[in-house]
DNA sequence: TTATGACCAAGTGGATCCAATATGCAATCT
DNA sequence: AGATTGCATATTGGATCCACTTGGTCATAA
């Protein structure tokens, strides 16, 4: 067969959409923190039912991106500083491991695209797209890191703390550490 | 008032008991690799219907101890050789920053209580209860180190790893390490 | 004999309906 | 007036119902 393999069981379903939905609302900050998530009213949003919208809403709580209260319905995550502070902590430890496994399998290729994607990370001076650019320049450097469990964990850290300007400041002081690394990688 | 107050609103739900119940049967392996789980045998088994039993799954989903193939519904997961060490490993970095926390915070009823449950631990012949020994061990070392997202990590790390012999294998170096590590701590 | 297609049963995904709980407001009592 | 009770409404949690997909069986035809 020289057609392109495809698998139609994973058209996402509702659920998924909603949720992939939501979740860009979250992380992006659309939806401020405590912002109530009526069930009934996204059900409208979306135009489907309730029971949809309540496994998107299940999802996003395990991934600690809303929070419930029995009878009382969900809200938009809120962190403390704290919070925040120790899962940077937690994306620091764990990105170290990951940069560490993935400078010894990475092809020149992932290296020449990891230090584009770095440079456009420099240049970007609008602030929302550095989530973003950060992002792709981590997506390029980790490519093939071999160690995807971790990967997961730190995207979900990412998830959580996206959305704070704390993380954005992170940012400043973690660009220069994250482009340090990256010569180290080239060492 | 002098009635103890407490919060109704925290009674667990049908679907928090079914979740807890499948929960411990994946972990403690009673639920095999592979197993499918039909949605309406286990509504029937719970004698609920379907609803909250599927809120559970999506949220075992999410916490990575089923699987779901859209339409064809959910089985335990399984995971291959390398995803267990990477796992294992994972445990191991995040523990040892959680260590080196609670080395620094802990007060010395911890360390007493730490002593014990290692020795209980230890003691244990029963390889069935090590994971037990472990978590006990573990929850009392880990106490008040501060670092509840860490913990929360390791946690989960532990829940997808438990069942298999593998780390049942490794607990004995494990175990070793993490006496040593107490070791260090008193020092 | 083997490939094809109709048909059927099992099971999931989503919609609708009902019960239980919470919140706000009005009526009542002191 | 202020506190308390009772009721109406909003919203969630769970049950039931329906539609659609999937996998298999079986009859049929090349």
């Amino acid at each position: 067969m020289r057609i392109h393999k495809i698998d139609v069981g994973d058209a996402p379903s509702v659920a998924d959409r909603i949720f992939e939905s939501l979740r860009r609302a979250v992380i992006s900050g659309t939806l401020k923190d405590g912002d109530p998530l009526r069930q009934e009213e996204l059900a409208r949003h979306f135009n489907a039912s309730r029971i949809p919208v309540r496994e998107a809403l299940t999802r996003l709580e395990q991934h600690g991106l809303v929070q419930m209260r029995r009878f009382h319905g969900y809200t938009v995550a809120q962190m403390s500083r704290q919070q925040i502070e120790e899962i940077c902590r937690f994306r620091a430890l764990v990105e170290g491991e990951v940069v560490a496994s993935a400078a010894v399998r990475a092809s020149d290729e992932t290296l020449a695209l990891a230090r584009q994607t770095c440079r456009a990370f420099a240049e970007e001076r609008d602030p929302v797209l550095w989530g973003e650019r950060n992002r792709e320049f981590h997506a390029a450097l980790y490519a093939d890191c071999g160690l995807p469990y971790h990967l997961e964990a730190v995207h979900a850290a990412l998830d959580k703390t996206e959305r704070y300007l704390v993380d954005q400041l992170v940012l400043t002081s973690g660009m220069r550490r994250a482009r340090a690394e990256h010569k180290a990688i080239l060492a």
